[in-house]
DNA sequence: ATCACAATTAAACAGTTGTTTAATTTAAAC
DNA sequence: GTTTAAATTAAACAACTGTTTAATTGTGAT
């Protein structure tokens, strides 16, 4: 009963959160969502800011999960693994919206040193093994030489950016105003299919016969 | 010498909402840093949060300016709109990234309901613009069939995310961690070209002959 | 039934928040 | 020099912040 009720507080914390920020949702605020007393926050975690260490903390490791796996599949070609990383990356993202928005906060805002880093050394992790990917895929001259780093930097803002505003998301799909586009598989689609479009036209060589 | 004032306060502000966030800035650090009694703030604004709204109002007004310059001048092509655009954005958000800051996080945190609004309209005329120049790339049959909408995400996203963290920037150019990539010039042409290079494979026909 | 301990509560804590007040200083106009 | 209004100040305001306390309730083992 303590388990399900400590995961609760974390599941509305993390609602609160992505919506409000950390420093915009008060305690109060989150016991009364979660229908706590306002000590359990304290009695189950420590502190806000611990509570919010383990949300981070938890998550990223099921983040960093799927990457790995993909990264060390010998039989696949650069580009296959390019896009399985795309199809995961945006799959993820739009399952777990509100912990991607969290992370997104907390990369912008420079508030608390040490969130900050691991924000920030997991997106450092990420970024080595695509750009490892990528270096491989131009040494094996199957890719144009282009800039590694930055056309992970693209793939990850294409997502970051359509993450960051529902409405922004609906205006873009023609949708109504209530409606949730990331539980919408037209939306996954429609992303997936355009980051693959534009990584290929901007990787692969075209052999002019 | 009121005027004055009224700026250099305005100048602290967006310095520290963009480091620190708006709910994480109080009126007496922004009092402290900028050296003023801590009811100037209301004296000269009514409220942090008209401070804020002035703000945003004052830089987008500015952020607008150079996108309608460009796409109203009909002695450019298509291709040619677009990287006067990409030129044109990442050189103002390098040179205010301070202001561009504040503006993601406004993207980013559904707090305070109008000014997010704010953020999102000005987002969407930019995006409008750019959209209505890939379309008559498109039909002119110079462009590729590509999403126009998240063509301009992609674009957009890249700049934003390399905004998001000084830090991150550090360790993509191998400098130090005092170093401000964002007035260094070397980063500035290696993020134009890299937009430019992936927005033309992305979305110029190649004809083979 | 009793014990021990975990879970839960309302209340209080000290500190901070944005804002306002009322008094004082500054500066320009006459 | 006097007057008038703007600028500036320190102090106080009430509301809110995260956190702690001390008392109470619930639960399972003996």
């Amino acid at each position: 009963m303590s388990v399900d009720k400590k995961e609760h507080i974390m599941h509305v914390a993390i609602e609160l959160f992505a919506e409000k920020g950390f420093e915009g949702t008060s305690i109060r605020d989150l016991a009364q969502k979660a229908d706590v007393n306002i000590a359990m926050v304290n009695y189950y975690f420590g502190s806000k800011e611990k509570l919010f260490e383990q949300l981070l903390a938890d998550k990223a490791q099921f983040m960093r999960a799927k990457i790995e796996a993909v990264e060390s599949n010998e039989s696949l070609t650069e580009i296959e693994k390019l896009d399985h990383i795309i199809d995961g990356y945006v799959t993820r993202f739009l399952t777990q919206p509100e912990f991607h928005r969290v992370f997104l906060q907390e990369l912008l805002v420079n508030q608390r040193a040490n969130l900050h880093q691991t924000v920030l050394s997991l997106f450092e992790k990420n970024t080595r093994d695509v750009v490892s990917i990528i270096e491989k895929g131009i040494k094996k001259k199957q890719f144009k030489k282009v800039d590694p780093q930055l056309t992970f930097i693209s793939i990850v803002g294409t997502i970051n950016q359509v993450m960051m505003s529902k409405e922004m998301c609906n205006t873009l799909m023609h949708a109504s105003a209530n409606h949730n586009p990331y539980q919408d598989p037209k939306f996954k689609k429609r992303i997936i299919e355009h980051i693959k479009q534009m990584v290929h036209a901007h990787l692969i060589i075209t052999t002019v016969s």
